[in-house]
DNA sequence: CATCTTAACCTGACACTGTCAAGTAAATTT
DNA sequence: AAATTTACTTGACAGTGTCAGGTTAAGATG
């Protein structure tokens, strides 16, 4: 049952939030404001108050779901049941890291804070500790549980670092290619194990 | 010879950039314009115009000035006299990577790019370059010359990447500290061995 | 010295932004 | 049926980056 257009949306926080992901993935992250995605959602331009208290929590949502989708696909990639080993695992999760960062760069960026603009809404840092307990299950099953948080911060370290570059473009030509990624994983592994 | 309040500034455009850097260290950095720029300068909020045509430029000129002293803290830290081998030197580095980082956190930001608003400079381009190949040659000194573009890049990601987690406060607190960093930085060097 | 040219700055305007206050419409409750 | 509450709109405000055009003064030319 399509409503035609009733002065109450009805579903207008989730479209919102659509509306700002799609502008991310359209335009210039610069460029995206309040106005523009309550234009694309059809509304007045202050409607969005009525859902998000300012702009930054509209974003710290979108940056919220961005953490779950990333983490299924983080989950995914390690369960694939061609699978053998602990290392093999997290090599996986770190292709996937890297795959989703390159696939969705405003959000990912949006993720991990180059836009100054969001908030930390509660429900995006809990998505971003589950990412985190995430990762440090995967080096667990490497280096064992009580090493597990400094094994995940070189791993997290290096695996961003990378991707951040990559997306800012920061690297000389012949170092973006898919090689110069797999030796940096290959060494981020071979660090780990000397923990 | 001070002048009074001449017309014509004679010397805006180094002033605008140091209130630039000011400004960016006394305020937050979403804050930071071209008119509080201006303002700090003493100029009108149009005058810039003529040194700079456009924000972004003249944020790109501030980065590039930061990657001067970028370069220079870590040439310093590399060439103490009582580093004796490239590992020690290499380490050297790392810290004073992480070092600059925390002490110059707008600066930095704005050299990698957090901020949206900042236009790639060709002067900015220069001194970022610049930047790499000292990595590379701290680098080379450990793998060879045929490796070291590889190594530089395992480098980079991990200092980077940590020190962009640690600037994001992206961290558990337990994480946030000295010792954690020291064993990342260990890691980074293992891991470039085994390249 | 007088004049011309040009660089350096100022004033005012435009379209845009995020946010707030006040109004209006409609769904829900009483 | 009336009252209340929710969801949205309209209009305003202070702030932004940038541009056009005016103004001041310095330097060059005669």
């Amino acid at each position: 049952m399509p409503d035609k257009k009733p002065y109450h949306h009805g579903d207008l926080r989730e479209q919102l939030l659509q509306a700002g992901e799609a502008a991310l993935s359209e335009m210039p992250i610069e460029t995206v404001s309040l106005r523009e995605i309550a234009r694309r959602a059809g509304v007045s331009h202050a409607a969005p108050k009525h859902h998000f208290s300012t702009l930054g929590d509209l974003l710290g949502e979108i940056a919220a779901r961005g953490f779950q989708k990333f983490v299924a696909a983080l989950d995914d990639a390690s369960h694939q049941t061609s699978l053998q080993t602990a290392e093999g695992r997290l090599m996986a999760m770190g292709w996937a890291y890297l795959r989703f960062a390159e696939a969705n760069p405003a959000i990912y960026a949006l993720m991990f804070g180059k836009i100054d603009r969001m908030t930390m809404t509660p429900n995006m840092v809990k998505h971003s500790m589950a990412a985190w307990s995430q990762l440090e299950d995967g080096v667990a099953a490497i280096t064992g549980r009580n090493l597990a948080p400094n094994g995940a911060l070189h791993v997290w370290s290096s695996v961003h670092g990378l991707s951040m570059l990559k997306a800012e473009r920061r690297l000389p030509p012949h170092l973006m290619l898919h090689a110069a990624e797999e030796n940096t994983l290959r060494m981020m592994i071979a660090g780990l194990k000397e923990l």
